[in-house]
DNA sequence: TTGTAGGCGTTATCAT
DNA sequence: ATGATAACGCCTACAA
């Protein structure tokens, strides 16, 4: 029985531990660690004396020692807005929580010319032993391949193109953008304009096929100068509204790819005087906070990105704790949730009222 | 000149260094560590050795070692509305990455009534080397007294009574709330109402002080019915925002103790039809994001939040490495931003036009 | 089922 | 100014 230290006052190790215990300290380490072979009398034990000294395994020995940080990483992308981002971190949080991970956090902005060497250093002293990527890291091929070469495994949350051998949390967005299209068209709606997401993420591409795929089924021409390109924030939002209220034959109703655009599509349409939604007819996507603190509170899709976000960080831990690199067998639901920020058209298309 | 192992793919060690640089260890430590005694050219040879190899040192080993974890850890509240927190986490990364220090976050639900306990839990594994407590976490004396005993070193950002030992960042919101008010008088409001903050957060006594004060200073009388009580939240603002508004004399022009709240009376006025700012005046605190992307968006105070969150975790981290603990000199200036939320009373108090 | 020895990659101590 | 050697607290092998 080594008591290799005298009892000190603050930091209580392994030593002290065993000791108290009556076992060594490996048998305390197994105890620790959840491991076999260990008699439920002496589990007990060890797990008493654990208990009535407070004892915490120290996290960075057991790092060097079982060259095992328990850290996940999150590279996400430092943008303006933040509703997605903190649905994640939410998420994530409380999932590492669980699992005693830590979570690190690296804030990119892109677009970053030197992001890899970003990724690089934030992998550097060895602090991390797995990595989360959210919306669009997951799409970025030049992160995959390093961090495919660092030997790191990662979790992507909605990346544009899931390999099956790696871990990819994703949801029905082309389903809930088509019904969101499909909503709008039973309201009356014929002229919908739709604001794209940034094309550099895999989302973008999807929720645009939803609304195109609507507008056919039910015989609604596609006009392309309805469709404008935006990048996921408020502003470009606002511009892309600029334009399509500047139209001719401007839309009755809008969609953006997001609830941030969104929110810029009715801010535009407010400082126009454009009446919401008696005039127009406004619809965004997420069901992030900013779609229920604007007025008229926005008609959206509720992505589940918090849960998303919990499951991606499960499998991860999971995998970095030898499991195989698996994927929900399902993409996520999205429901749709109707504000007032939609109403029928007042286009004569259907009878008054 | 011991090469204790043989070049392995992966993991450069300090020994590898020492080998190419033929020195010691000790000598390389110094070097990456920025020590003295080492001559110019001794260190050019390590430095050199350092970058051809890209050697970055083990962050657990040198937790283990030194005793020191390189890691702050920011304890948060965590609500629903995020502006003021991502610009807290914004400034504290910024100057953690610059540092080479890691940030790990502690969100805590309030009131939470084993905070104590999350938090010792979070200090639990040695990982925290000081610790960043963001409003109102700097309030909470159970918190402070546990980071004491831990023997932890924190950094406060504005909390209620700033000790002169400790770090504190604070900012004039009296003064900004004194000259919101002030500004709202001059436009001719008389009958102007207030939200006040959170009662746990010491800035909404402040802030409420600046409002009182500035009444005072104009011969206004301050009517107890027009203050209600809010909690720094969307909801709270608005459910206050329906109280004033039922009054009868309703007020002209109200002051939410943050843009959050000031968003809930927004929306609460649009929903009644009240229009703004012809028949409310509404003004917020904080110019977080949320600020600009109402509508109309709001007049308010800008607090510079990650600036602040910046020198709190730049003081802290001079601590760390052995600087006694310092306080800026000046609390840092709020600056009005004056936007469409507002405008001249309509009551005749003044002349028309 | 339990214990012993050795090493993880640094920093710290004390020589020289 | 530089270097040898011992911690740091734990985990992994291998023994018993």
């Amino acid at each position: 029985m080594p008591s290799r230290r005298d009892t000190r006052p603050g930091k209580v190790t392994i030593f002290d531990v065993a000791a108290r215990a009556g076992v060594s300290i490996k048998t305390v380490s197994r105890v620790v660690n959840n491991e076999s072979n260990v008699r439920d009398q002496t589990r007990e034990k060890v797990l008493s004396a654990v208990r009535e000294l407070r004892y915490r395994p120290n996290a960075a020995a057991r790092a060097l020692s079982g060259n095992r940080s328990r850290v996940v990483g999150l590279v996400y992308e430092n943008a303006q807005e933040f509703g997605y981002t903190q649905h994640v971190l939410n998420g994530a949080l409380a999932v590492c929580e669980a699992r005693d991970y830590a979570l690190l956090l690296c804030p990119i902005g892109l677009p970053s010319p030197d992001i890899v060497e970003r990724v690089r250093d934030f992998t550097a002293e060895g602090r991390i032993e797995g990595m989360l990527l959210p919306a669009p890291m997951g799409d970025l091929p030049e992160v995959r391949s390093l961090l495919g070469e660092l030997r790191i495994p990662f979790a992507a949350i909605t990346p544009k193109d899931p390999l099956p051998q790696e871990i990819n949390v994703t949801c029905k967005d082309r389903d809930a953008t088509f019904a969101l299209t499909e909503y709008l068209i039973e309201q009356g709606h014929r002229a919908i304009g739709f604001v794209t997401g940034h094309p550099d993420h895999g989302a973008s591409a999807e929720r645009y096929a939803g609304y195109r795929e609507a507008l056919r089924k039910h015989g609604v021409p596609l006009a392309k100068e309805r469709v404008r390109q935006g990048y996921f924030d408020f502003e470009s939002g606002k511009q892309a509204a600029r334009a399509l209220l500047d139209l001719e034959a401007g839309p009755s109703a809008i969609i953006a790819s997001n609830d941030d655009m969104a929110a810029g599509v009715l801010f535009e349409a407010r400082e126009r005087g454009v009446a919401v939604p008696d005039d127009l007819s406004i619809v965004g996507f997420d069901d992030t906070r900013i779609a229920s603190r604007v007025w008229p509170p926005l008609t959206t899709a509720r992505q589940p990105i918090a849960r998303m976000a919990e499951t991606a960080t499960r499998l991860l831990i999971d995998r970095l704790n030898g499991e195989p690199a698996r994927s929900p067998q399902e993409p996520f639901e999205c429901e749709l949730v109707i504000r007032e920020s939609t109403a029928r058209s007042r286009e004569p298309l259907t009878a008054r009222r």
